[in-house]
DNA sequence: ATAAAGTCCGTACCATAGTACGGAGTCAAG
DNA sequence: CTTGACTCCGTACTATGGTACGGACTTTAT
């Protein structure tokens, strides 16, 4: 006789936190079962299942909205999801991009830093500051 | 005469809306002016420049409560705006290598889509689906 | 004087992905 | 039966940086 699968048990199989089904079940990413006439809602084992595909999926930097949507392609749309997939591969592309000017612009300023003499003036102030 | 510098004017002359100055004052980065028996609040010049450098300081990816740690520092103290740089810097750094290995693992899932002549079998939602 | 623009103030909302809580009801084990 | 664990449900909160709104009051320009 197999244990129903309540909330509790499909958080812990899953690895999330009760409250997270239920957030992914108001988002409407997970279904919620019917509540029977007597006990708690009984989870089809799918459920563990599409769990584990959304939070890999998060991991891959995809939103709940953008999993959503893989989800629903679901399986025998390849070219779809790789599309999804470049995409997102691209956005992270545009990231870096704008991470590594950003650590260029403050890599320069600590340099004048360190090779300001004159305590009374810093050059990141004199950059930050108007005029 | 010079015209009293309401707040409207201020959102103006720094480029923000009028909405952001008063978050900024709840926020505690921007002094309120009091309010006058009569009249609108009227602003000191030095709340532009200073709305100014929150702006300049936000685009170098500091947020506002590092922001305000760094008006709080004050010219003079360049050492410590410095190791503040650095240490963003660091974060930056960070983020970028999370990013690069984030891209790395979707391009290797996009170049299995590309060379998986199976239509049936997509890699990544093998990859995402459980084991 | 009048109407439009501006300010004030308190409250609520947005996006995202959760997290928490209180009270009520249900289930399981001792 | 009792107690503790669990579920349910509705509501609120977190973090961050804003943005919006409605009603009341003030200022400005015609």
């Amino acid at each position: 006789m197999q244990k129903s699968l309540t909330i509790g048990r499909v958080a812990e199989l899953s690895g999330v936190n009760v409250e997270t089904i239920r957030y992914y079940q108001r988002f409407g990413i997970i279904t919620e079962p019917k509540k029977p006439l007597e006990g708690y809602r009984i989870y089809p084992e799918a459920t563990i299942n599409r769990i584990i595909f959304i939070k890999r999926a998060q991991q891959l930097g995809f939103s709940l909205k953008e999993i959503a949507e893989l989800l629903e392609l679901g399986d025998g749309n390849c070219g779809d999801i790789m599309k999804r997939a470049e995409e997102k591969r691209d956005y992270i592309n545009h990231q870096i991009d704008d991470l590594l000017r950003l650590k260029t612009t403050l890599d320069t300023l600590i340099t004048a830093c360190r090779t300001d003499d004159e305590a009374a003036h810093c050059p990141i102030v004199d950059t930050l500051t108007a005029k």
